[in-house]
DNA sequence: TTGTAAGCGTTATCAT
DNA sequence: ATGATAACGCTTACAA
């Protein structure tokens, strides 16, 4: 691996020249540019990034932390990340954090050992500890959570998005609403979730119906169970992730239900999964993939990190039936 | 953040005596020691990454590639790896080699400027101009894949893999057995799985029934048609993916065949998609979380790394059926 | 057992 | 427009 001396022997100049034609800065005439670049692409100069950061203080990189690294919603956001990171020349690190955040210390202190740019934290709660070990240089923000801290953080309104979910399913006619939610205490975004459920069912006059999951598939079956047991009258089913949205169609197919024509189900987040039953999930969706790539513009791009807010939609499949009396026609205009 | 200087300050001894505790080398008293390590706790010393690197032309990171992050399987491989690479010591560098693997040689140069410890290239093949850009002094292994090349690989038999699957089917009664594949031109596996499935077929003088998908869900359901349109009278049908499997036993349902009493259907890999469907897959399984673990250990213990084949199993859900007449309750042994 | 000093490859300051 | 030169923080001969 040839060095930039060696470059600056070839090409007849100073390290220090070819440092700034390398790094595109100005003072050096157009001849040294050409001589510099050929005698640079001939020795096939690629700039020591160790080097370079240790002078520099920094390392074109992003280190970016998920409780689990094979999850389906973290990877989305990766994805986003990782494109956004590659366009602007910066690597990604990752790691993960583990049950109970227990290696996010660790990692975070690895992170500023290599001096990463910043630090990009998917589902995970910025506690004491990590705002520790994160030291107050490096920016960072939190991705698919929000914890009402003044953390930056790029996120949905997790409560306004469980709510229009829920009065979608209102608006198409159903009435009788189970719910299943996943962990409350590990997983944070539940909480405000079962919130906006609650509050558009309060506000129909309704009652809510809670059953209880653990955000996963295997969670579901007997959540459903309890839920058509108790509620046989239940006519849509809210699940507050697409694991368990799944785990419910096929849990009431087995059960003898026709989706979405008895009972219709509505998931949450619009992983791939949403697409890996039949029918497909309609479900509430996060800008998983954006909420990536912004991530990344925003650390990068020193505007000042805060908590934002990013719109959730609904993917229309074909989990939903609609209830509703015939609509009539239209009448002719006056 | 304090540097070994400030550490050997503290400590009233040299930045080396410093060095050589917190390496873990010999040549310091006891009382030394210690002083050193309260120091540097006191100072919350962290070593820079950096600069050990760029005196020691090496840091502790592995690159990993993979054609898409998002990728299931990919992303379990990328679990095991994860978890080896922390318990070393080591940091994953991730990126993505994207159509045609376009990205691929601009991250190893990038891996290669970072002066990375060894690279694991997921499902991709080893080209000659990836060779290249990968340079003669950095360590790689390929997994998940085998170009019948020398280099370094971990991954299962295809062949046999898919021999294995298509014969267990037969034995349970199957003969009518048809076959989707994925794309034979882009991903490099599904030759040999079809071969081993053809040659299994040919074995048992069965006519090989072959329908084209290209592994992802939506390209199953097509297939399935075709399939059952122009042999009615299929009883098993072998998806070359898990994610393919899914998209068959969904549409078979969609079709009014009951699965799998009426129509089995083998899965390949065993990703979590295998579960997300009802009755759950039985795949043909491959120990990706456990190849991941190997590639790091085969990369950092300087083993001679070369191509290394992994047992696949098959893993029994509920999407196949016993064909087989009734066995006959074994005899009251004399 | 411990210290001194010379780099590792780069950038940045200051001359020229 | 260009070149010397001094760091950046660490490891590692080589001395002592």
């Amino acid at each position: 691996m040839s060095t930039i001396r060696d470059v600056a022997r070839v090409a007849g100049v100073s390290p220090a020249t070819v440092s700034r034609v390398v790094n595109g800065l100005t003072g050096f005439s157009e001849q040294t540019r050409q001589r510099v670049e050929e005698a640079a692409s001939r020795l096939g100069y690629e700039p020591d990034t160790l080097a370079r950061g240790l002078k520099t203080r920094q390392s074109p990189v992003l280190g970016v932390l998920a409780p689990v690294v094979s999850d389906a919603l973290a990877s989305q956001i990766m994805g986003g990340i990782e494109a956004a990171a590659r366009a602007r020349g910066y690597s990604v690190m990752l790691g993960r954090t583990g049950p109970h955040a227990v290696h996010a210390p660790g990692y975070l202190r690895n992170f500023r050992a290599f001096r990463v740019a910043g630090v990009i934290l998917i589902s995970t709660v910025v506690t004491a500890e990590i705002r520790r070990a994160l030291g107050d240089r490096i920016p960072f923000t939190a991705v698919a959570i929000r914890d009402g801290s003044r953390f930056p953080s790029l996120a949905i309104d997790d409560d306004l998005a469980a709510y229009d979910g829920t009065r979608f399913l209102q608006r198409l006619g159903h009435d009788t609403i189970g719910l299943i939610t996943g962990d409350t205490e590990s997983v944070l975004v539940n909480t405000p979730r079962m919130c906006g459920y609650q509050r558009a069912m309060a506000e129909a006059g309704l009652a809510p119906i809670v059953a209880y999951g653990d955000s996963l598939y295997d969670s579901a079956p007997p959540a459903v169970r309890t839920l058509m047991t108790e509620h046989p009258d239940i006519t849509a089913i809210f699940a507050l992730s697409d694991e368990m949205a799944a785990g419910a169609v096929n849990e009431l197919q087995r059960l003898g239900y026709r989706v979405p024509a008895q009972v219709s189900v509505l998931g949450f987040d619009n992983t791939p999964t949403a697409q890996h039953v039949h029918p497909a999930l309609t479900t509430v969706t996060q800008p998983l993939y954006h909420m990536g790539e912004l991530a990344v513009e925003q650390l990068l791009s020193s505007i000042r990190p805060q908590p934002h807010i990013l719109p959730h939609t609904i993917t229309h499949r074909g989990s939903i039936a609609d209830r509703r009396p015939q609509a009539v026609p239209a009448p002719p205009s006056p």
